[in-house]
DNA sequence: TTGAAAGCGGTACCAT
DNA sequence: ATGGTACCGCTTTCAA
């Protein structure tokens, strides 16, 4: 670098500009062309040993890297897999799912980008994921309509495919029908002589998209029979769970859909507070199967959710992107049953 | 679209290639350079109204959508956050942080980017990440050396911070001093009068950069005390558990830091199960403060860790982007403290 | 085996 | 008020 006279020591170094291929080239005493042969190991051409090594040796003094932009900007391609990250951290299922999903995405050497889409919704959201020219999305919930498909496709992705509880026009589908797991922990009440069943709901608005199939499931469930459904809101916090344990002794509940596994825990505890056996006054049912529920005494009956692997997915999108005629294909991926253990 | 003669039915629509704003000025009748003023609002530049609704409403009809790699190619810089995706899910205290953070860079017009490293560690990984170009990178745990931090510098990067456990030089460092939350466990474990105390060491190999910290804490704080210390390896299922939990009698253990809370959960149960009276023969300690903790009988004694909030971090990069000559911050970001409840 | 040059999609300077 | 054009960094034909 020069030194550029009059400047006082103590300011730090004016910012060496990033290193590109011209500069590696430059150094390495040979055309941009030849960088580019060399570090990319195109096959299609012959680069004398010598100048490769010189080459990468120029690259390391740099510290050269390939600007990625530039790059898919020219081939007019990229490998990205854009999700939308959710807003509202979801439970360990779900991290696990998102995991396994990275994981195999870039094993097939897609490169997995999870987005935060700050404040964003629908239309202007799909625009901002389309700015990113990712060539597949995939879009956990109710995040997107058919004009954000179609404004994502427009824009060059490949492959779009929905993870929410109905199929998009135009979209890959992997059906999360939560309506299933409603209806399965209501059959299983009723099964077992519950009439007067409680479902929670979380106010928690971001596990809205959850929570109200779930509850549509419960009522379809015990349509034209005769037990009643009682919708219980139900913050995550000890206090609401006190009021709600005395509401279900008052309402003389014999049975409850807790939503999920840690809202049952709550509502568990509070029953017990207030003096409810389980599962002899008050049967307790949760969802997701988690770790906790098998601690708990008496033990937690659940719904086991058996997500879509995230290698099949992956290789859903993989299919898609490769195949980016084909119509989209519809999944359902939700697999739901009753694990029946000590509380109801 | 054109509809090209003897093309079948039935064939997909040829992949219509994807608008640019030369399509935009083409249909609008006027040049790139106008549709560019129009649609990014350039103050410096007067474009007549009649113009403006001409280049809007082209830009509508063909769904344009700006390339952000050829903006941020031309501009030289982009607004992008980076963070490696931590490999294995971390629990919902990291998850709720992880959240925040992306809403505060958002409010602050970064684009937060969650990057799934398949696999790559250390100097590749940081490489990978360069290749980006990203304007700021925030890497939890000890996913990067000097090096890495260079490699970033080098390639653009104006800030880039580190969340682990120990500063690395030429990044902003918030450290979590996780031996804090064990010397806290250990303090009060030693104040309530237990002197043979046991350290849960999760088998999980993703948690070990927080495990190892934790137990290293416990040692320091009962260093040159009658107290001993034993290793408790224990994998996240109840067979494990368990045989865990008849160790523990047989080595007489009066107390325990199970990790955190949840293993603590597992532990406790298992004790239970195994006819140990808690707290009376074993002493429990958690740490992560969940609400599980709360529910459980007795209530689970508790490290509560007071996390830098999301808005902190986001300032702290903003400011570093405005300001990169500044020298790194290292603030110290894990307030750990007891929570005693009946468990200890 | 290597180099010159075009072009990917925008932006912004300088003319007109 | 608008248009022409150079340029950002990289890949890839084509020519030498």
């Amino acid at each position: 670098m020069v030194q550029i006279p009059n400047t006082p020591a103590s300011l730090p170094p004016a910012q060496r500009s990033v290193p590109t291929s011209a500069d590696v080239a430059r150094l390495a005493g040979v055309s941009r062309a030849t960088v580019s042969y060399v570090l990319n190991n195109t096959r299609a051409v012959r680069i004398s040993e010598p100048t490769r090594r010189r080459v990468h040796q120029a690259a390391k003094e740099l510290g050269y890297v390939p600007h990625a932009a530039a790059r898919s900007l020219r081939a007019g391609h990229s490998r990205m897999v854009l999700m939308p990250a959710p807003a509202v951290p979801l439970g360990p299922l779900y991290s696990q799912f998102l995991s396994d999903l990275q994981g195999a995405l870039g094993r097939l050497e897609y490169t997995v980008v999870l987005y935060g889409t700050g404040g964003l919704h629908g239309d202007a959201a799909a625009r901002a994921w389309a700015e990113l020219r990712p060539v597949a999305v995939i879009v956990p919930g109710p995040g997107i309509g058919p004009e954000g498909v179609a404004v994502l496709k427009r824009s060059g992705a490949r492959a779009v495919v929905t993870l929410g509880p109905e199929p998009v026009d135009g979209a890959h589908a992997l059906l999360m029908d939560h309506e299933a797991v409603g209806r399965c922990a209501a059959g299983h009440l009723y099964a077992r002589g519950r009439r007067r069943i409680g479902v929670v709901v979380p106010e928690e608005p971001g596990l809205r998209a959850f929570s109200r199939p779930r509850l549509a499931g419960v009522r379809h469930a015990l349509r034209d029979t005769d037990a009643t459904v009682t919708v219980l809101p139900l913050a995550y916090d000890e206090e609401c769970a006190a009021r709600l344990a005395a509401r279900c002794r008052e309402l003389a509940l014999d049975g409850v859909f807790a939503y999920n596994d840690e809202y049952a825990m709550l509502l568990m505890r509070a029953l017990q507070d207030d003096g409810a056996r389980i599962p002899e006054d008050t049967a307790v049912v949760g969802a997701d199967d988690l770790m906790l529920g098998r601690l708990l005494r008496p033990r937690l009956s659940t719904v086991h959710l058996e997500l879509p692997s995230g290698r099949d997915l992956a290789e859903l999108v993989d299919r898609a992107v490769r195949e980016p005629g084909a119509a989209p294909e519809t999944h359902t991926a939700l697999g739901a049953t009753v694990v029946h253990r000590d509380s109801s």
